[in-house]
DNA sequence: TTACTCTCTGGAGTTAACTCCAAGTCAAGC
DNA sequence: GCTTGACTTGGAGTTAACTCCAGAGAGTAA
């Protein structure tokens, strides 16, 4: 499979495909005998792995790490492991701080609905929009 | 409040503060006789909110649009509103995405402990530890 | 008065993660 | 044999979001 095909499959710039590979992001792909980038099932499958946690914010850095570590072998696979659950870890904390601030934005945009519907309400000052802490709640 | 406490209640340096007055992402803060700021319990108010949503990832520009608009006053409310449902929508989406990364994470993670724990387990080439589908699945 | 500390501003420097570019190679078509 | 188009490499440029720095002013302490 040629880099044009992979970039268009997986919406990676070329740039980007060689890029990772250069970098060790994914591993290195084999070349033709005129050196074209010839990638196989399995080099896809590196693309998307690394797209999908690219994706989601996992850091190149670590990526490069656990490249590294499959490429070493089975000697590596509990650390391996301990990369995965550490990255898992940080994602949920990440998405508890999401969970919250997804809350505190619905707590605004209801009280934007009430200020924006309601003609009665008095809008004066910074409080009633910006924080709900002027209703005596602790947001 | 000098920006010293300030940095030290958010966690946030001083260089960070001054920057985000600078381009606007907090409204200008008041200044001392002799130059020095001043910031008021709103002031700490928009530096918490902006802390929260840059710590989700929210764009800069995003949010000092947010900022303008807050200070042009009562006609942007709904422009305000539609700017929150916007950014709401789009933490929903980066955290399904997330969820998603989750599990995948939570299968190989598995997939690995049955590897290390078991010793009559095969473990060659690349698929079995990398993809569950091999297994047959659809991930 | 001198020293010290905190703060100010404008601007330069840094980091992560790409993104672009120039110069060259190769295979295919005319 | 020459042109065309996709590909190569190494390296420079870009963007977002800070982070650092130099030079200067104000307030306090000895």
């Amino acid at each position: 499979m040629l880099i044009a095909e992979v970039s268009e499959k997986f919406e990676l710039s070329q740039d980007t495909l060689r890029y990772y590979e250069r970098i060790g992001l994914i591993p290195r792909v084999n070349r033709t005998n005129s050196g074209i980038r010839d990638y196989t099932e399995e080099d896809c499958r590196w693309v998307e792995f690394i797209k999908c946690m690219r994706g989601v914010g996992l850091p190149v850095e670590t990526l490069i790490d656990y490249v590294r570590l499959f490429q070493q072998g089975e000697e590596t696979l509990e650390t391996r492991k301990e990369l995965l659950i550490e990255q898992h870890k940080q994602l949920l904390s990440r998405m508890a701080d999401m969970q919250k601030v997804l809350e505190r934005l619905e707590g605004k945009i209801e009280r934007y609905d009430q200020i924006i519907g309601g003609t009665d309400r008095q809008i004066t000052g910074f409080s009633p929009v910006f924080s709900p802490k002027v209703r005596g709640n602790k947001d």
